[in-house]
DNA sequence: GCGGTTATTTACTCACGAGTATATAACCTA
DNA sequence: TAGGTTATATACTCGTGAGTAAATAACCGC
């Protein structure tokens, strides 16, 4: 997407290694997708290549071993929703608004290619090390949503409640949307995310005294 | 556990048969456990015959092969969550008590062998002929829940809001338990069902009128 | 147009694990 | 104790797919 002239027959250095990490690119998104769409197991290395037009040592070259592809899928994944995380954490305001806005953050990423292989993604599939690293990075993530929820409660923004659990339940369903949701669908992203975010807030009880709308500015709505 | 006077060196053929149900049990029972342990595909056929001390061509006269063996794992989960909801459909009551109840039943099963099994195993795991039968089975129970939320929300006792997202949302956080509840860890079972559906019912948002107890004898705790 | 680097392919190896044919043991019945 | 059925094991086949060695093509700078 940089803007340039006239496109010259010799590449630059800079187009070559621009259309190094392009081709990389393009294999993790073939690998990702056929991740999710199939299961890490039931895709061979071949056929992702043949997607691509290329043989499997490209894919080694580029991607390193599957192990390896799978592991940069997740950590991708796992790095948007902490870098998510700690943009809302900047942000300030009520425990309450700030779990608000990074669960809508976290929703988001659910619908996501990277997002998605989060949670279609069971631990035993990679290798000790990575995984390892996998769990490492989900904990700290946990944690931090942990945090934002007994500050929440602290403030007294947030009902009352084992913030271990609340952080299970808020996530756990949204981690869900990756099993289910359909981006050929009648709702896209953004609806999901927005509705999702808010049942969970809301609860199912009848009674509850304020009510936001569900499409107010400050959470960056399309 | 029937009682019978002192045993017959010469068991009876019901006898016979007791013992072959009983190890078919015992042979269902090691797989499934391996399933949610180290997941379909790094379960070997092998590994779950040696840990009964049999060997592979057992376990296809008990149970058939990996394909069925795994259907049959969640089927029976998804078997015990139909009961659930059956049973509760009869008892009556506001489309909120109902759901309630619902939720608890399916949280139980949720922390249980077969229960787990469903949400550790992704469709592609299964033949295109046992996945039908499995996605028709979710399906059945994912229309039956949402039905008593649309219920629910026309007798006032829900919040109202989308149903399907909200089935989504209340489901999806209890299928996460199957993926960190630990039997070992602090909380027992029920003590996390039982937390795990208040806080879904609840929501996060402090203002909720009333508070019901969670130990409440309706709900058949243990 | 030569030498070296970068990119990609062909053509293998190798291990693993599902599934099965066949033997055989155990045991029950007549 | 013979004959049949039930239960279990041995010893294989076979496909698949990860991973790699080695050849080669493309290209770049000089």
């Amino acid at each position: 997407m940089t803007e340039r002239p006239t496109r010259s027959p010799w590449p630059s250095r800079r187009d070559r290694e621009t259309e190094r990490m392009d081709k990389r690119e393009a294999l993790l998104q073939a690998a990702v997708r056929s991740f999710n769409e199939k299961g890490f197991h039931a895709t061979s290395l071949d056929d992702v290549a043949a997607s691509m037009n290329v043989t499997k040592p490209t894919i080694y070259y580029y991607l390193g071993n599957k192990d390896e592809i799978l592991f940069e899928c997740v950590r991708r994944g796992l790095v948007s929703i902490r870098e998510i995380i700690r943009s809302v954490e900047e942000t300030g305001g009520t425990g309450y608004e700030r779990f608000r806005a990074l669960l809508l953050g976290y929703a988001r990423i659910m619908t996501e290619d990277f997002g998605m292989c989060i949670t279609r993604t069971a631990d035993h599939e990679l290798s000790p090390e990575s995984r390892a690293r996998f769990r490492a990075l989900k904990r700290e993530i946990d944690a931090t949503i942990r945090r934002v929820v007994e500050e929440g409660i602290a403030d007294g923004s947030i009902v009352p409640g084992d913030p271990r659990i609340m952080t299970f339940v808020a996530t756990g369903a949204l981690n869900w949307i990756a099993r289910w949701y359909d981006p050929s669908g009648p709702m896209s992203a953004e609806e999901v995310a927005q509705s999702c975010v808010e049942t969970i807030l809301r609860g199912f009880r009848p009674g509850t005294i304020a009510m936001e709308g569900t499409k107010n500015a400050d959470t960056g709505s399309i």
